[in-house]
DNA sequence: CAGGAACTTGACGATGCCGTCAACTAATAG
DNA sequence: CTATTAGTTGACGGCATCGTCAAGTTCCTG
């Protein structure tokens, strides 16, 4: 089969302009008000008709996964940066920070990184990048004895869950709490004081929340 | 002013059966889909009419309060076991456990534990009383050197949240994942290998998550 | 058993969101 | 400059939920 991405021509230029007002639009509304807010005002805030945003964007999740693709890079970043941090724990623990901040600065992030979205080909190799970077992350500060060696890549997704539970209550009244709940998940992780774990991880590549059917 | 509660003469029997019958339906339904049915769902599944829900529970706020008081109580009741149980970890784990139980087994109360709903003087005595018994769980493992000394009750909030987001995500497809969780978030409630917390606890009282306007 | 109060019913208007489409407008290739 | 195609517009129909209310029914008191 031919390369799966045909060749797409380019947009009209004013269509072209139209899908970056859009992604600014999305990009500032979601931050505030989280990834459901209505269509039509994110059409609004751009300046475009609700007609236009659909074209170029048929359903809100191509809209949510274009918006957030540098997210996913950044987090790629993350990982690198704590790669380079000399001591194992301080990678560690400033690559969960980094994410961490990510989520408290951008309500539709956090939203996000709460179910697993993003599924386009791009977000898939994204996430890869980032899966063998955080893997590395481990296992450097399991041999250097400082993070327990029973936890795997999927552990650290209850860490974001968490964490973004605890942004989404006290975002409003206490924006600094989370970092207390990090730094106590955190101490979880470490070598020293361990217990067993009652329960197997997560299988690789996470969980898929079925369906996201609300009722 | 006259005490608070006024005498509120009895419903007349039919209207207590239906109200009953109001119950039960929002139990199950709350359970299976949340919170968030459609108050006409939870009429229909009660055998009612839509008027009679709202004529007995004029807000949804009021149904879901009614439906989960007695979750409150079980956990007043959960304090109290884990404070007999002899070896103060092991009652402190048993307490957390017993909560988190709850979460899984009930998608509406995951929901309610999150937010920090349930406002009613009934409730807030419940809470009260938890607390207390909470808080003595608390005082007994740090006094026994088993838990760090530098957390407070409202930092089981986090536990709590957290767990509530993994159920959420992973109720569908690892039923379990949440145990695994709580076991990581416990051992970061250990004496043992605790390091110095960045930031002061929560306010005491928890936090309110302000108006729930959703945008 | 009557009569009034308590309660129930279900249709209804209001609201808010989604996604579509026929008619219009603007970019670009030739 | 024109033809043609790409892109835009915004009004519209559809859907789901909410909460109300006038008319009808059931309970209970005397």
């Amino acid at each position: 089969m031919a390369p799966s991405t045909e060749p797409t021509r380019p947009l009209r230029s004013d269509a072209q302009r139209n899908r970056e007002l859009l992604l600014g639009a999305a990009r500032e509304l979601f931050a505030e008000r989280g990834i459901d807010v209505a269509m039509a005002d994110i059409a609004r805030h751009a300046g475009v008709s609700n007609g236009t945003l659909y074209n170029r964007f048929p359903t809100r999740t191509d809209l949510i996964e274009a918006v957030f693709l540098d997210r996913l890079e950044r987090i790629v970043d993350l990982a690198g940066q704590a790669l380079a941090v000399a001591d194992p724990w301080q990678g560690f623990a400033s690559y969960l920070i980094g994410v961490c901040e990510l989520q408290a600065d951008d309500r539709g992030f956090n939203e996000v990184a709460a179910r697993n979205l993003a599924d386009s080909p791009a977000a898939r190799n994204l996430r890869a990048a980032a899966l063998t970077g955080v893997t590395e992350l481990l296992t450097r500060g399991a041999r250097a004895g400082v993070l327990r060696a029973d936890v795997t890549v999927e552990d650290l997704a209850f860490v974001i869950w968490g964490i973004s539970r605890t942004v989404e209550i006290t975002a409003g009244t206490a924006p600094r709490a989370w970092r207390r709940h990090l730094a106590l998940a955190m101490d979880g992780f470490r070598a020293e004081g361990a217990h067993p774990l009652p329960e197997p991880p997560l299988p690789p590549g996470g969980v898929h929340p079925a369906p996201p059917k609300e009722n």
